[in-house]
DNA sequence: GCGTGCGGGTAAA
DNA sequence: TTTACCCGCACGC
């Protein structure tokens, strides 16, 4: 174990995050000496460095479902999270995991989607967008140069992880396969004198209610809270298999009688005056009204990943304090912290942990103006370089995380300073140096980690946007799949 | 059909 | 001016 966690400590701290460079600098680090691994999970404000030669960076690939957006700077590209879809009654499946599908990154597609029902409850599916960073969706930003591509998210994603590309597009051929496999010997039967006892539609699902739980074939079971003896789902019997595929497949085509519910406070009670929905929750008067609901997916939220660190050092978590926040919609604590704007606009998830450490929150929109998240036609100024780099102190964190690594097969990066929480005012990240850099919420919402008992101030070093949690490299880009294998499964395509 | 990247355009602050 | 976001288009798989 300590081989382990000294190798993923190091990997921990990324050689992106060791340089001093901001996405929007005129002038990148050039001919970088190292390069970090692939990271297919980045959250938390992180910074990358990758081959030019990497696949998956040259793809811009990422874990979370992230769509392009427009910086109008065509040498970044800016790409914002979409968050994820999860059964909007939050209804848990059989091995206690939620439904936590990958949104469609098209618009058209995505639409789609959400009019789909909840393969394992029926009930409607929901888009919880992100709100990690001030309110608004995390944002990554590509940018090749010379040989490396460098990449830098700002947000700490507060939503758990959908699945993953690669998960979705493995299923979806798998689907066509069993699909093209299973019809062949459907028409068959239907041919034949005894297999016409029900082929309607109807009886379709009755033929399979043995499996009339589709929701093991479409399921992220807790990317970052692993559940214990079942990780993955065997299927000794391959027939069974095909026949929840289709099942599955069938479902995802029909329009649930109760596709919406009209109820919004659902999602948030706290809020549920607040005119800060997201846009993307236009049609979020059809919440359905289920008491359990909220409390469910708050559950969810704590067990999942209501925050990187979480995800990542979930264990941990709960050892220092935060699992008692499981369960509790958490509305007291708001109280007592205030209102984070990332979270009031987005009722899904139990804010606890973001907002725990606020102090004065935000009345209203956040002080979007102080955060740089994007590259929209940037004025680039030349900044002094930080004196301090950034893993200068994260052999302090790095023991403090010590006892939470063997909690997943993450690794994880953690740049302590941001957590100087009175160091809400950042120069070094800034392109203008000259110019102070407010961090508000979304600074302050990573500074969850310090509920451990350790807790220390680290010295504030700069750059107060690069805290970073990530379950980088193969931690999350094997460990996680492989863990989880929710692709393994089969489900509906539209899913 | 969908993911992806690009770019025009708009609204809000 | 900055930022987020909508939309359409083209391209590739």
């Amino acid at each position: 174990m300590p081989a382990e966690a000294g190798q993923k400590a190091d990997c921990a701290c990324s050689y992106g995050m060791k340089l001093s460079w901001d996405i929007n600098d005129p002038q990148m680090p050039q001919e970088p000496a190292h390069f970090d691994r692939f990271c297919e999970w980045p959250d938390g404000y992180v910074r990358f460095i990758y081959r030019g030669d990497e696949k998956k960076a040259q793809r811009h690939l990422s874990g979370w479902a992230m769509r392009n957006t427009n910086n109008h700077n065509g040498h970044i590209l800016k790409k914002s999270c979409l968050g994820v879809v999860v059964c909007a009654r939050g209804c848990a499946l059989p091995d206690g995991s939620r439904l936590q599908l990958r949104p469609a990154i098209c618009d058209k597609a995505r639409m789609k989607q959400q009019k789909k029902a909840c393969p394992n409850c029926h009930a409607a599916l929901e888009l919880i967008p992100c709100r990690g960073h001030s309110g608004y969706p995390v944002t990554n930003f590509w940018r090749l140069d010379g040989n490396a591509i460098f990449f830098q998210a700002k947000g700490v994603h507060d939503h758990p992880r959908p699945e993953s590309k690669s998960e979705t597009e493995a299923r979806r051929s798998a689907i066509k396969r069993q699909m093209a496999s299973f019809y062949q010997p459907q028409k068959k039967r239907i041919r034949e004198p005894e297999a016409g006892e029900n082929q309607d539609d109807s009886g379709h699902f009755d033929h399979i209610h043995p499996l009339e739980n589709p929701e093991e074939f479409d399921i992220i079971p807790d990317p970052g809270f692993p559940v214990p003896g079942q990780p993955c789902f065997s299927f000794p019997n391959s027939d069974a298999y095909k026949a929840t595929c289709d099942l599955a497949t069938f479902q995802g085509d029909i329009v649930p009688p109760f596709q919406k519910y009209p109820n919004p406070r659902i999602y948030c009670p706290g809020y549920a005056n607040s005119s800060l929905y997201p846009a993307l929750y236009k049609d979020s008067n059809n919440i359905p009204n289920d008491t359990d609901w909220l409390h469910l997916n708050a559950l969810q939220y704590d067990v999942n990943s209501y925050s990187s660190f979480e995800r990542s050092c979930d264990f941990t978590s709960k050892q220092h304090g935060w699992k008692p926040a499981l369960g509790k919609p958490g509305l007291g604590e708001r109280t007592d912290h205030g209102q984070f704007q990332a979270v009031a606009t987005r009722p899904y998830f139990n804010p606890e942990p973001p907002c725990r450490y606020l102090t004065t929150p935000p009345p209203g929109p956040p002080a979007l103006q102080t955060v740089i998240t994007t590259t929209t036609k940037v004025s680039y100024q030349a900044y002094p370089p930080p004196a301090l780099k950034y893993c200068d102190t994260v052999r302090e964190v790095k023991s403090l995380l010590g006892c939470n690594y063997a909690s997943e097969n993450t690794q994880l990066s953690i740049y302590p300073e941001a957590l100087d929480l009175p160091a809400t005012v950042a120069t070094a990240a800034s392109p203008t140096g000259s110019l102070p850099l407010k961090i508000p919420g979304d600074c302050r919402a990573i500074r969850h980690t310090l509920p451990f008992p350790q807790e220390s101030v680290p010295s504030r070093v700069d750059g107060a946007e690069t805290w970073d949690v990530c379950p980088s490299g193969l931690g999350s880009t094997t460990g996680y799949s492989d863990r989880d294998s929710p692709f393994l499964s089969y489900d509906n395509e539209d899913f």
